[in-house]
RNA sequence: CGCGGGGUGGAGCAGUUUGGUAGCUCGUCGGGCUCAUAACCCGAAGGUCAUAGGUUCGAAUCCUAUCCCCGCAACCA
């Protein structure tokens, strides 16, 4: 097994959930449990990893819900961070550090980003044509307004394309426009003044970076960010009239009551996020964030997103990064597409969604994982359905690794519960089953290293098949009968492979992991685990060189998903669509 | 000609970059086993790889044209 060089890092992040909702199956298996994954991989190789995220807590969307909901901004938006704190830990996606872009840590990494751009002449301010509402005094972004098409006269064209003839729409121009919020006709042209990133004059350096991602980028990002930049980058707005936001850090008058676009401080939560971490724990006080992260050339820096976020980490952010020249841009982009559900986009305005904590507290994490990583949707758009739930639960999880812990673990403990002594284990160490492991193990680490999760999930249930065949062609019930030491080394030689298993699921399914090394007691250190996962097994040969008993009676480990469980999911989903 | 993704045995998918006997999981059928969560193991059937042309000794894979499905992605986070 090769061992990477020690100074490499790896800066892992996974988009910011907007601090607006409940979370669903899509977005887990699009980002957090790739990326969950992913950071488990490395450490338990050793490596130097940080998983960074946190709650992105700015925007008109979340500024309206809360003044609909009548509560405070900052309650608002803490009651959603901790929900989703608390639904990331129940499924086991774990963070190093998960902050809020409210909190003034945050504020104060982001103001040397604008200032160091608006030094530099890449910010400057303009003027431009906005809609408002007379009746609701909101300034009306596209999305916030409806009309009828200039172009084709269609009634129902939103703000921002016509869905009938599809022409992209400038919302100034819409006839008899509807605000969306009000639903108000009552609608007036006003010129404002916004600060615009002049990402333009930044084309040339962009696309050197561009280029060097042709062969590193996916087939499903790197062609879509070409074909956005065709005719050159768009300067963008940056700032907003709202009042809850980040305040433009200038003292000049127009700068007066603007904050900044959510999208320009979102990112950036990745890097404060990071500096807190430091700050709070203390962990290695020389440690620096910038120096030795961030902006540190040995730094893989990985972000996981949905690919509605392309946009922002493969241009957006990149750019800022690198005219600011605060951090350095992100190495990979492992966009992932959309899961549905039952065939249909999510929708939580429609109701067609599943909370995803609902789900949770039903089935469990090992059960919901272990279906989401299955249907991955990490090169075209997938489906969640509750009968492949079911179907592959049952049929893989439980029937293939599930029993397969029963029915040798139970037949050690009901024949031998004294342990067994050394001799019944020696074999796996020098016998075909080891080198078969070892390459076994390099396949799935292939697999994680390219951030291919499903593929690698897929390598490591084939093999758990290859042990449930070693098990029934050797037959320890019928060895039992005739010759005990054989049947003694089956179960041994058996046990081991669920061990090497058992560590080998922990980045896809660690409730499963953590239940199956349970078994075999305290004696398996987290030394043997590392070892173990890097195919090295001479601290696990050292482990089963005494004699060894199990200490915990073996008990069912994957639960089979009854029909009647899923039913009131499937129930309410079939409501949803009379 | 808006853009992107996709169309492979009954279902869900891999394989397409770098052409060379069409693969996986589930389901179905037959057999075996009885340690185990009615689980496990072995074997079989089942595909003109959306369609039509073309290149080639050879095409799921390359080229051309056509049809169908999904999404909207620089102001939805």
């Amino acid at each position: 097994m090769t061992v990477d060089n020690d100074k490499k890092k790896y800066l892992i992040t996974s988009a910011l959930p907007y601090a607006n909702g409940p979370l669903h199956f899509g977005h887990l298996a699009g980002v957090y449990l790739p990326a969950d994954t992913f950071t488990r991989h490395h450490k338990l190789l050793g490596h130097n990893v940080l998983h960074i995220s946190g709650s992105d807590e700015h925007g008109v969307a979340i500024m309206l819900n809360a003044q609909r909901e009548k509560r405070p901004y900052k309650e608002y938006v803490d009651s959603w961070h901790q929900e989703h704190k608390e639904l990331f830990d129940q499924f086991n996606v774990h963070f190093d550090y998960f902050g809020q872009t409210s909190a003034d840590y945050h504020t104060k990494e982001v103001i040397p980003w604008f200032t160091s751009l608006y030094d530099k002449g890449l910010i400057e301010p303009r003027d431009s044509q906005q809609l408002q509402c007379k009746s609701c005094t909101n300034h009306l972004p596209d999305r916030f307004v409806k009309g009828t098409c200039y172009s084709c006269d269609y009634k129902d064209a939103r703000g921002d394309e016509c869905p009938n003839c599809g022409i992209i729409i400038d919302s100034v121009k819409l006839k008899n426009p509807i605000c969306q919020i009000c639903e108000s006709t009552d609608i007036s042209e006003v010129t404002v003044t916004q600060y615009y990133l002049l990402l333009s004059k930044y084309h040339n350096e962009f696309q050197t970076y561009l280029n060097s991602k042709k062969d590193v980028w996916r087939k499903t990002v790197f062609p879509f960010v070409q074909s956005l930049i065709k005719d050159g980058l768009h300067d963008r707005a940056i700032t907003r009239d709202l009042d809850w936001g980040i305040d433009v850090p200038l003292n000049t008058p127009e700068a007066k009551g603007k904050k900044l676009y959510v999208w320009f401080d979102a990112p950036i939560g990745y890097v404060s996020n990071t500096k807190q971490l430091f700050m709070e724990s203390g962990r290695d006080k020389t440690e620096d964030y910038i120096k030795d992260w961030w902006g540190n050339e040995d730094t893989e820096i990985v972000h996981f997103i949905g690919k509605d976020n392309i946009i922002f980490h493969c241009i957006i952010f990149p750019c800022m990064s690198m005219a600011s020249e605060l951090i350095n841009p992100g190495t990979d982009v492992p966009s992932n597409q959309y899961l549905n559900l039952e065939g249909k986009q999510f929708s939580k305005s429609a109701g067609w969604y599943v909370d995803a904590k609902e789900a949770l507290d039903q089935f469990g994490s090992d059960a919901l994982r272990y279906y989401l990583f299955s249907i991955l949707p990490d090169f075209s758009d997938s489906s969640f359905t509750w009968e492949g739930f079911q179907t592959r639960v049952n049929g893989e999880l439980a029937n293939n690794v599930g029993n397969l812990v029963s029915r040798c673990l139970k037949f050690w403990n009901k024949n031998w519960s004294d342990g067994l002594e050394a001799k019944s284990f020696d074999n796996f160490f020098n016998s075909k089953l080891k080198s078969h492991f070892e390459n076994s193990t390099k396949e799935i680490h292939h697999y994680l290293n390219d951030k291919n999760i499903k593929k690698a999930l897929e390598s490591l249930m084939a093999l758990s098949q290859t042990v449930n065949t070693y098990f029934s062609d050797l037959a320890p019930w019928a060895q039992i009968k005739t010759d005990e030491n054989a049947a003694k080394e089956t179960i041994g030689v058996t046990a081991i492979q669920i061990l090497i298993l058992g560590i080998l699921f922990e980045p896809f399914l660690p409730e499963l992991s953590k239940n199956i090394i349970k078994l075999y007691g305290d004696q398996v250190s987290d030394e043997i685990k590392s070892d173990v996962y890097k195919a090295n097994y001479s601290s696990l040969k050292e482990l089963f060189s005494n004699t060894v008993k199990l200490v915990a009676e073996p008990k069912v480990l994957v639960p089979k998903i009854d029909k009647a469980s899923i039913a009131k999911f499937q129930e309410s989903l079939r409501a949803k669509t009379q």
